[in-house]
RNA sequence: GGAGCGGUAGUUCAGCUGGUUAGAACGCCUGCCUGUCACGCAGGAGGUCGCGGGUUCGAGCCCCGUCCGCUCCGCCA
């Protein structure tokens, strides 16, 4: 008789057979999803990354089956050699693909056994994402998280093929690199053969693809893994991996093409939808005024309005005040969505959440304001502010009136969180936005210093570079982001590429001579050598791979994602090392405090 | 560093005002069953109530501390 595996080889996946094979003998391999135990007959559902096929199995066939029919359980792994057959009549399981046909089994082999699985596959159940975690080769197995998987995979495949078929190189940059640290805190990890030093790993590769650009490989791409020993979030992990991308000779119209490309084969192949090109285009300074933030959700209305010339000088003297330093800033929730005291009383938490010092509420009633705060604005005032903001009889105005960046920031998310709470947001619109011209630093009051807004190696504006010196806070960027239903995907910039300028940067943003010699002197350095125009963009894979799956947490499109608080719950990573190990390293740990 | 929610059977949860032997569903085990597909039926096993301390005659429940998971703020050029 013929073995499994070495004779009698797979000829199908368990999500392959229909009608069309009826007859054929079959050998399938695969884990046991659920056993339907009817006594005289025994259906089996066997699963594989492909999809499920259901196996009948007859107990008076052959003492084989029978011993095997009783024996097999959840997950165990078997293999299955027998002939396809249509259902009878009305047993047709129209949930799955394979249903209207199952397999006889003339051969059923238990490959491996299973213990008996933490949580089971096979049943709608949610499970906790501790116990996820920990069992995470059992989660994947689940089809939802296969199929993530295997998008993921499929983005990755298209990009390579997208980005060789324009003419890029992959070039692969190195993990061990050196610790830069402007920014996020580096991992780092020590030198063996230099104690006391340290190699980091790399935030991103932005150093070496602008070398690799003057190193003259002018077209450069990378899905690279990057790191930042940064707190994590549902959208965050400590490692993450970008499709990195530098150009030479461009200016930003000839990168946001490229890039939507890449974006159009990935929805079309994908998810089967035609994106529109080009993506629309805002200016950084027209994101803030309308959305709030700089990753605007174009997916719905609610747009900001600024109130503060309306409001300076006004009896209400939280307002007035504002206006001295900052601005009052508001929404108008249309009439349809009246909101409870109780609602408006839970908004004001929430702006709260963002430095906000509170939210301002006002019902607009037919014979004026209706609000606490109705009795310091006349009618005429009301009215104006009314038609500033477009409002109308029984619509709610929300109001912040804060520092600029805290009135922005608060109403930004109070914006989308209305949106959601009030179920405005549209299904199936994929709102690509490139945000243009962002401010290229802006003043860290902890630190009494301007730093980059984004990095410290993008190109002011050429018409905006006389203010370097005069007005930091004024200079505009050529930066760009591109986001997607309020989400940053990534971003990038037309780079420095004249070093008088790089270190006319590194000086404004009080980085030393040496400082910047003993950072970034080797980029310095290159850039004395023929630097040639560049720029580029990074975008986060991972994120475009949960938008793809309509995934919550960017955990379920990473096949060994780690918790919050940066373990790996499976292998129990981070974990101590033999003191052999530090001693190598001329390392001793300190112990903490209590 | 901070805020919120959660931690009870293998899993997901319930557990009243602090009071007898901590329950349910699914899973698991045994038996029966030839058309199920979240099969069905009968029976059964299964608990360090996250951990430590305290209050109390008595704690899953109250208090303090601590650990873990999730969401968010800070942070993430």
């Amino acid at each position: 008789m013929k073995q499994f595996l070495s004779e009698l080889k797979r000829t199908h996946s368990c999500g392959a057979l229909s009608l069309q094979d009826k007859g054929k003998s079959v050998v399938l391999f695969g884990w046991v999803s659920i056993r339907r135990d009817h006594g005289g007959l025994v259906f089996i559902d066997v699963r594989d990354r492909e999809g499920i096929t259901q196996i009948v199995l007859d107990p008076k066939k052959s003492l084989d089956l029978k011993k095997v029919a009783s024996e097999v359980r959840g997950e165990y792994v078997v293999a299955v050699e027998g002939v396809v057959s249509s259902r009878p009549d009305g047993m047709v399981n129209k949930k799955i693909p394979t249903g209207e046909i199952e397999v006889l089994a003339s051969r059923f082999e238990i490959l491996n056994r299973s213990e008996t699985p933490p949580f089971v596959i096979s049943k709608p159940q949610d499970v906790s994402e501790e116990t996820r975690l920990k069992y995470r080769y059992i989660d994947l197995r689940r089809p939802a998280l296969q199929k993530n998987i295997m998008v993921r995979h499929k983005v990755n495949h298209i990009i390579r093929n997208y980005f060789n078929a324009k003419g890029f190189l992959e070039i692969e940059t190195p993990i061990l690199t050196k610790s830069t640290p402007e920014g996020a805190r580096d991992y780092l990890v020590p030198s063996r053969i230099h104690p006391g030093k340290f190699f980091a790993l790399p935030q991103s590769p932005q150093i070496l693809k602008q070398i690799s650009m003057i190193a003259g490989f002018d077209k450069y791409y990378q899905v690279v893994r990057c790191f930042r020993d940064e707190d994590l979030r549902a959208d965050r992990q400590p490692e993450f991996t970008q499709i990195d991308v530098e150009m030479s000779f461009i200016v930003p119209d000839d990168l946001f093409p490229i890039i939507e490309g890449m974006f159009v084969d990935i929805y079309k192949e994908i998810l089967g939808i035609n994106l529109k090109t080009p993506f629309p285009r805002l200016e950084h300074g027209e994101s803030m005024r309308r959305f709030g933030n700089d990753k605007p959700d174009t997916r719905f209305g609610l747009e900001l309005s600024e109130i503060t010339d309306l409001v300076k000088g006004c009896e209400f003297k939280v307002f007035a005040d504002a206006t001295k330093a900052g601005i009052v800033r508001g929404l108008v929730v249309p009439g349809k969505y009246s909101l409870s005291r109780k609602e408006l009383d839970d908004l004001a938490v929430f702006v709260k959440t963002y430095g906000a010092k509170g939210l301002a509420w006002v019902k607009i009633a037919p014979d004026g304001w209706q609000s606490p705060i109705a009795k310091f604005f006349d009618l005429k005032l009301q009215n104006k502010i009314n038609e500033r903001m477009r409002a109308g009889e029984s619509d709610t105005l929300l109001f912040v009136a804060d520092r600029f960046d805290i009135a922005n920031d608060a109403l930004g998310n109070l914006r989308n969180h209305l949106a959601r709470k009030l179920n405005l947001i549209p299904d199936n619109l994929w709102n690509f936005v490139w945000v243009t011209h962002f401010p290229l630093f802006h003043y860290d009051y902890n630190e009494q210093r301007y730093v980059p807004a984004h990095h410290p190696f993008s190109s002011p504006l050429p018409e905006d570079r006389d203010k370097l010196k005069k007005d930091p806070g004024a200079v505009r960027g050529l930066t760009y982001d591109l986001a997607l239903n309020g989400s940053e995907l990534g971003s990038g910039s037309i780079r420095i590429h004249d070093q008088e300028l790089q270190s006319e940067v590194f000086s404004l943003l009080k980085i030393s001579k040496d400082e910047a010699k003993n950072k970034f002197g080797f980029l310095l350095e290159a850039l004395s050598y023929g630097a040639p125009p560049h720029g580029g963009i990074a975008l986060g894979i991972d994120r475009i791979c949960m938008f793809l799956c309509g995934a919550t947490s960017i955990r379920d499109v990473i096949a060994f994602p780690k918790t919050q608080k940066a373990v790996d719950l499976m292998s129990d990573a981070p974990s101590e090392v033999s003191q052999d190990q530090l001693s190598d390293l001329r390392i001793r740990i300190i112990p903490v405090k209590g």
